[in-house]
DNA sequence: AATTCACATGAACAGACGTTCATCATTACA
DNA sequence: TGTAATGATGAACGTCTGTTCATGTGAATT
């Protein structure tokens, strides 16, 4: 078969090479069977990817960034703390359950020297941006006078172990509410 | 060189064993470079070792039960609960310290398939675990009256959090203080 | 109708992998 | 001293990997 749409070919390759990649691993994923599910011969896939790499690592790229892009948009309508912690939370999660395995297997395989960079700037971005949501409530007097930067660190924590377990127990999902609910809360009666 | 302790040989396969997953993850870790990490051949691996995947699952279950001992043990002297909940952080943030990447590794290769019965046992018994000291804290007044369940997952979820944290940033490591000091205080200021 | 061009193929290649096994070296015991 | 037994070797084997490339095909252009 040829003479398909190069765009759709390509298409094709991204969603094959994800699903493998989530499910198997950098090394586990073989280019043959990403070309076998993408419908086309191994030879095809060099035509759009230079080599496998460079195809892992435009899938990293892309999804960061569309997970940037997300949240970013989410707060130019948001000014309540809370809401924006709370937003945050939620738009984490509905991503993780998107993607799945995949966010696992970004942080592990060859080490982190895999795209190191691309993540090493992803996780600075998020972590000003909370940092951002928490400064603005501590300054409202809304939050509580914790230190700002380890706040954020214990949020972002947080969240990542969410998407983890997402991961980990997909049958044992767990509501956002829940999560939210204790750190804004806490767990102690009184103070 | 022969005629060494066959003990000696073992625990050296082991740990080259766990450096090298921790590292390169199943796939990318060799036999070849475990045994040259081991100061031995490669079919010496197989003395001790039925095969590659023999040793993984051996070295997941021999890190697993040696964090549940740790934690089981700890908490036969501590009574009061959040003593119990800041204890457990603490234990858990050492261990992952000790074997950062190793613990991602376990959580994703193969898809899960991979020793999958081990770890759910384990998370399982984990969050009984948490679950017991967080109904006590309600119980006895201490902890506000959440669902016990759902808070478990959270603090799981956290400590998740905290470990991949760890492993992603090893350079920006931060204070459990901070993590406990959120969930037990919560942020915001007046309920 | 002829030519060009983008898209696609899959056998072939070199290298790496996990695993096996005939062989060897050292120690323990007879 | 001779004989098992134990511990160790590493070349060899078959399989799989990522990558290349000579070849093919159908649509677009001339």
């Amino acid at each position: 078969m040829n003479r398909r749409s190069s765009l759709q070919s390509k298409e094709n390759i991204k969603k094959a090479a994800l699903e493998a990649f989530s499910k198997y691993g950098y090394g586990g994923a073989s280019m043959k069977m990403i070309a076998h599910e993408a419908g086309m011969s191994v030879g095809g896939l060099y035509l759009y990817f230079k080599n496998k790499e460079e195809l892992y690592l435009f899938l990293i790229k892309e999804k960061l960034d569309e997970f940037s892009k997300t949240a970013e948009n989410a707060f130019k309508i948001i000014n309540d703390p809370v809401e924006a912690i709370v937003r945050y939370i939620n738009i984490s999660i509905e991503y993780a359950k998107k993607h799945k395995e995949f966010i696992i297997t970004q942080s592990k395989e060859h080490g982190f020297t895999f795209g190191m960079e691309i993540k090493k700037k992803f996780f600075e971005e998020q972590k000003a941006l909370i940092l951002r949501i928490i400064k603005k409530g501590i300054e409202n007097g809304i939050f509580k006078p914790f230190e700002p930067v380890e706040v954020a660190k214990v949020i972002m924590g947080l969240i990542r172990g969410f998407i983890i377990s997402i991961v980990i127990n997909p049958e044992n999902i767990f509501d956002a509410k829940y999560c939210t609910d204790v750190i804004l809360k806490g767990l102690l009666k009184e103070n």
